[in-house]
DNA sequence: GGAATTAGGTAGGTCAGTCTACCTAGCGAA
DNA sequence: TTCGCTAGGTAGACTGACCTACCTAATTCC
């Protein structure tokens, strides 16, 4: 992220293969992020991509194809950030504030318009009640619940079910801390939540 | 809420004055909740009110305009739930639960495409950046994290800043379990948020 | 009578998606 | 090493559907 002009190399023909894929993702998860999934034109994708119409449907067999993508793509983003902080923490308590770290990354990235939340949640507000994007966003939010859950069963040994509900509960404040901290375009909430769920381990 | 079907009186010609704004207003709430705001056209909202499309331009001055309106209309359904649940409640501790209850209410709701979290962030996520519409939204969420800390102002007399301190924790676990609550389409999450809300009084 | 509402249509854009016709980078074969 | 093939790329026109917003003329309630 942080590019923040159109397209950014020129777009001239025959470049690097596979190229124009990357291009689209990347210019996909800028205007969909900024401006919302229903928003955001095929025309739009492919100006800023610097990219011909056509290579979208080359490589992507529908704009919902594409969300799909831009779905996995933000659940594998999000990954790499926790696994950064991941190798930097030194003990299992460090390792449940790692979590809350790689949102807190995830915050300070530089938007073009503006932190707005988590983008995956913000996509599936906008898809429709039954569509596969909205499981793919709740099974993320479950994969990182059950993070928090392995990393508090390390500090909880032989009390596997605190372990649950004290994930379930640092789950609900970092949720809510990033829709709050979304609103205000702002990281500030997100370290309060930081802070709500360190005291908390102290309390275990 | 819960009306599923059409136009929920047949539209016949000259019906009582007025009617024409609160049936719109009604149609769109069904319509933008269930299937988006972008997603939701002009016609699609007049069809479903039973109404002339004229006379939603006689009601609202654009569809941006009617969004708006939906979105105060929400704000004060929200505020309706939590006074009925405000009468209910007999001391401080209940007034703090109070805020959950109109929550959980919120859920049980019979929308006709399932519980899909909370209305005003999920339109939220739909509007542009600088939208005032999302200044509607972050100001109600404001809102909900006073009305809990005046409740708790009674319960920790002295303590002010435990007391707002702890207003933020609550909100944050009830906007994450909200989200949570949304994406699986039950309220589970919010009995569960309330469940953690009352361990955390006792233990204030 | 006048204000509100009706059905239906129109204007001007934008949407997703398809198609044609051409171009070039990179690979394997000669 | 050079040649030729092909997969993936290009620009831009095009279709049919849908979008918001506004208009008209007839109708109905107060």
């Amino acid at each position: 992220m942080g590019e923040s002009t159109g397209p950014v190399e020129t777009a001239r023909p025959g470049r690097r293969r596979g190229a124009a894929r990357e291009r689209l993702l990347a210019a996909a998860a800028r205007r969909f992020y900024a401006d919302g999934v229903a928003a955001t034109g095929i025309d739009t994708i492919t100006a800023e991509a610097g990219v011909a119409k056509m290579s979208l449907y080359n490589n992507f067999s529908s704009k919902a194809d594409l969300v799909m993508a831009y779905l996995d793509a933000r659940h594998e983003e999000w990954l790499g950030l926790y696994r950064q902080r991941l190798e930097a923490a030194h003990d299992a308590r460090g390792r449940v504030l790692a979590v809350f770290d790689a949102y807190a990354d995830h915050a300070a990235f530089a938007y073009e318009r503006g932190f707005r939340g988590c983008g995956l949640l913000n996509a599936a507000a906008e898809l429709p009640a039954g569509d596969e994007g909205r499981e793919v966003v709740r099974r993320h939010k479950e994969e990182v619940e059950d993070l928090l859950a392995r990393h508090l069963d390390e500090l909880l040994p032989g009390r596997p079910e605190r372990a649950r509900a004290t994930a379930e509960h640092l789950s609900f404040l970092l949720e809510g801390a990033m829709a709050r901290a979304g609103l205000e375009g702002a990281g500030t909430r997100l370290e309060r939540a930081r802070a709500m769920a360190s005291d908390l381990l102290d309390r275990l």
